[in-house]
DNA sequence: CAAATGCGGACTAAGTAGGTCCTGTTTATC
DNA sequence: GATAAACAGGACCTACTTAGTCCGCATTTG
């Protein structure tokens, strides 16, 4: 009944990538520091980001991985799912597995609802509305002027 | 992130245990053969609802289990937390443990609202709210008759 | 080419899930 | 009181998952 630590260390490099500007890349030792994570173990995690198409790797001397658009929009629901595969609350939500006890089991349908509430607060959360935004982050803000302007998001 | 059997088997147990007349003693192997569950593993789990105050367990040669007035009016959520204990859908949520993240980490509410909807949900669904009532499941069955092909059964 | 970086598979230690089994202890009945 | 039917509860067991680590290989840049 718990998420992985995979996951969320998933969700901490996605913010992060998120709140840099657009295309730049970051190596695996500074996500590593940034998302508190083992590095080793993020190895796995950020290949499976990049196997499902959330964000890109670099390879060679100035290597690292970068938001993809699709990682940009994602939500944490996504991101959870790229990680841990597909959310079931009961072996009887598992898609593809049907329950011969199904029709008269009167808890079935209140699994169902508590599943669903959940994800659906996953899926609304997004990435791009969790990086720290204030007037605190100098820095970011000095970097999107030189850039160009953009607007602050929600 | 799934519930255990353990806890889908207790939920089974009590929503029979619910329909039956008040006061009724059930054995075990009378439960076991009820909620489709391994009868030397159900020891363990009406054990951890007995402990809970929600069932009671008599010995002795016509010994069993019944409902506590505790157990007719807990919800999913009840039963759920005397088996698995406390619900955290990821360790910054435990209670008693404070992330030092928590301040920054945009994502720690998020996932709080997640838990918070899903909690909600299996509190309000009551076991006996959930006991099939006769006339209601026959017309149930009729229904699903008249209206869809039959679901296949494994 | 060397150095920095990611890829990806093998490996592992610890913990949990899902049970089983066995030795009690309690209780109704003969 | 003997006996049998039932629960109590702890020891045990197996397979799987979690949370990592490690290392040789591939790729890219200077």
């Amino acid at each position: 009944m718990q998420l992985t630590r995979a996951a969320d260390y998933a969700v901490r490099v996605m913010i992060h990538l998120a709140s840099q500007p657009v295309g730049v890349v970051i190596s695996k030792s500074r996500l590593a520091t940034a998302a508190e994570a083992p590095e080793s173990f993020l190895s796995k995690i950020l290949q499976s980001l990049a196997r499902a198409g959330l964000i890109q790797a670099r390879r060679g001397v100035v290597g690292g991985f970068s938001l993809l658009p699709k990682g940009a929009g994602a939500s944490l629901l996504d991101v959870v799912e790229a990680i841990d595969g597909p959310i079931a609350l009961n072996v009887c939500l598992t898609s593809g597995v049907s329950c011969h006890r199904q029709c008269e089991c009167p808890a079935h349908e209140a699994w169902a609802r508590a599943q669903s509430v959940m994800l659906a607060v996953l899926r609304e959360a997004k990435i791009m509305e969790m990086v720290p935004q204030p007037e605190s982050r100098t820095h970011l803000n000095l970097a999107k002027a030189a850039g160009k302007s953009k607007q602050k998001l929600s």
